[in-house]
DNA sequence: CTGAAAGCGCTTACAG
DNA sequence: CTGAAAGCGCTTACAG
């Protein structure tokens, strides 16, 4: 049924060695037999097995991506699909295939897991997820060249993250440029589970945020927000009742500013007209369907093609340096926080579109 | 490095076959030896070479799932992302390694594209997009085993695909259950390149839009949307102009129903005070961010996980008949749509949460 | 410039 | 119950 070298070697009558270098483009066929060899597979529909060429090699040509979706959170951030279609694309570029890999039950460690745990299957692993240092080791000692791309590990080398420090800065700066003396963030509580999640990257934006403010002198008040249970509604409902156009709001995530503006929106509230709005973070989407929230906003695509041009680098030198980087984001000016002195009239005047 | 068969052969004095059977439960071998064996195996730190056992197989162990995301589309719709992870559960149930493609670039055919339409490296594809039928042949005449998932081909076996006819009937039923005598539905406009990757879904959701309403003798006016251009803005803007609470909105797809509730927000707007908007789709991010929306609701994950044992059948029982499905959503009120009616101060005072 | 041969790591009929 | 051997499809030193 599928064509192999041998068949190949037996139609056009040469050696199975002279139909791998013809197919190779090496040297050591003749030029006449190569175009027969090359003319004949054509016709066959020849397609190299690729096991037995990584069987040679020793490479597997797949590279996995961890993420995380157990039985606990079936759904990682949707969002972290952008950054897995850049990776994609980076890795397809450099002839790698993408195995999108998911944390069994972290409870279990690995032992339920892919089968890229238990055979050798991938030449490297990216990390896109948070996950116990415990169970980073076991990565790191199943799977051979590891890169953390948003990931709470990070060292010296084959580490990517968004700079979030940064992104709270901005946003606190852009309220304080606005004239907004009162700040309010909003982000998730630290629960024993959620901490692990998000705890790296949502202490360093509220510490951003704080360090501007502080300097200011301007207060920061902080919210806990929940906003899969109905204790979240409650909190939210408190705050819009002492929401008043002179505070602005700053949200860690995309999806916080979401939630936000739907349940203010079905109180009868909308920033900017009674209260400011701005958000650490973005994505495609968020460009594209709320492309009037003032945000930070970072090139996630792009994070996932750097990310995978790093593990490219990792595996093609390895013995050369590859330092872990920090990416910055950057500032969005939108039509959610327009200052407290911004006559709410004018604002309802300009319409929807924010852009330049 | 890498631990190998033999070397536990030559460790525990036994041969290859010995181990291999050991291994992988076959009968054959003493218990005694079997637990010598196993249990340096497992000191070794033995994992089986993946290409080997596949070339010895003839199966890869990996599933493509197809996905648009060519040069001039980087991303497809996010929520893609839900449903394969859906399909990696299924897949990774089964032993399976999912592996991300997308299509290149689609005028250059698949050319450029990943290593996978070179190689034998698949046992099947999920085809999770809509393509030209020249492209849709092409894969499978590269691929053994092809799954479509929403996809724009149809066939009596190995198609899967959500009713869209019926999600638009849902919403017109529930729209003038509440009352609404006017609806408004927008959609994309059928411009050539975004006709072929939305055109069964868009057209079918209408058709039952229209199927209830004309039964009732309700108009629905229909209204182009392209959100990511100037020319989105000014008609919105417009139907901003026109809209009362006596009109229902229907929109297609969630990320339409985003857009219209940023920008109607951004406007001093909003459902269900001024006009009532509903929606033939959602996703898990939706129901997490945005529980208030009236909508008909799918399960893309359990669509994902359908048709993973959907291929699963496909390979292991070929000659099995493998019938296409339909999946239907289910209606989820919400505090979008209230009804022309209902008095809009109820809707500010009973806040943000909707469920029950 | 080309053919015959070894070997990558595994599985599995085939003898003993 | 176990060992010696063939073979999956490919690549690559090694002779000629």
């Amino acid at each position: 049924m599928t064509v192999t070298i041998s068949q190949i070697a037996a139609q056009t009558r040469v050696s199975p060695r002279a139909v791998s270098y013809a197919l190779n483009g090496q040297p050591g066929v003749s030029e006449a037999t190569r175009q027969r060899i090359q003319q004949t597979a054509r016709e066959m529909g020849y397609r190299p097995n690729a096991a037995a060429r990584s069987m040679r090699s020793a490479k597997t040509g797949h590279i996995g991506v961890l993420v995380r979706n157990d039985n606990s959170d079936r759904l990682t951030h949707l969002m972290t699909f952008e950054t897995i279609l850049g990776i994609n694309q980076g890795l397809e570029d450099a002839g790698y295939v993408l195995s999108l890999v998911r944390i069994g039950d972290v409870q279990k460690g690995l032992s339920s897991g892919s089968r890229v745990f238990t055979e050798q299957v991938l030449d490297g692993i990216i990390v896109l997820c948070e996950m116990p240092d415990q169970l980073d080791r076991k990565v790191q000692r199943l799977i051979p060249n590891v890169i953390w791309l948003e990931s709470q590990s990070w060292g010296d080398q084959y580490c990517l993250r968004r700079d979030e420090a940064e992104a709270g800065r901005l946003c606190a700066q852009h309220m304080l440029a606005l004239g907004y003396r009162s700040l309010v963030y909003i982000n998730h509580p630290g629960n024993a589970s959620e901490a692990d999640r998000s705890a790296y990257s949502a202490i360093a934006r509220l510490q951003g945020v704080r360090e501007v403010a502080d300097g200011a002198g301007v207060p920061v008040a902080e919210v806990p927000f929940v906003y899969d249970k109905p204790s979240g509604f409650d909190q939210m409902a408190k705050l819009f009742s002492q929401i008043t156009p002179e505070v602005a709001v700053v949200v860690g995530q995309a999806y916080h500013a979401r939630w936000l503006s739907h349940a203010a929106s079905a109180a009868g509230l909308n920033p900017p007209h009674d209260f400011g709005l701005c958000c650490c973070d973005d994505g495609y989407d968020v460009s594209m369907m709320w492309p009037g929230l003032s945000r930070v906003s970072f090139d996630r695509y792009g994070l996932g093609v750097a990310a995978a041009d790093m593990m490219c680098q990792r595996l093609d030198r390895p013995d050369d340096d590859c330092p872990s980087q920090t990416v910055a984001g950057q500032w969005v000016p939108g039509n959610t926080a327009w200052g407290p002195n911004h006559a709410a009239l004018s604002a309802r005047l300009t319409g929807p579109d924010s852009r330049p």
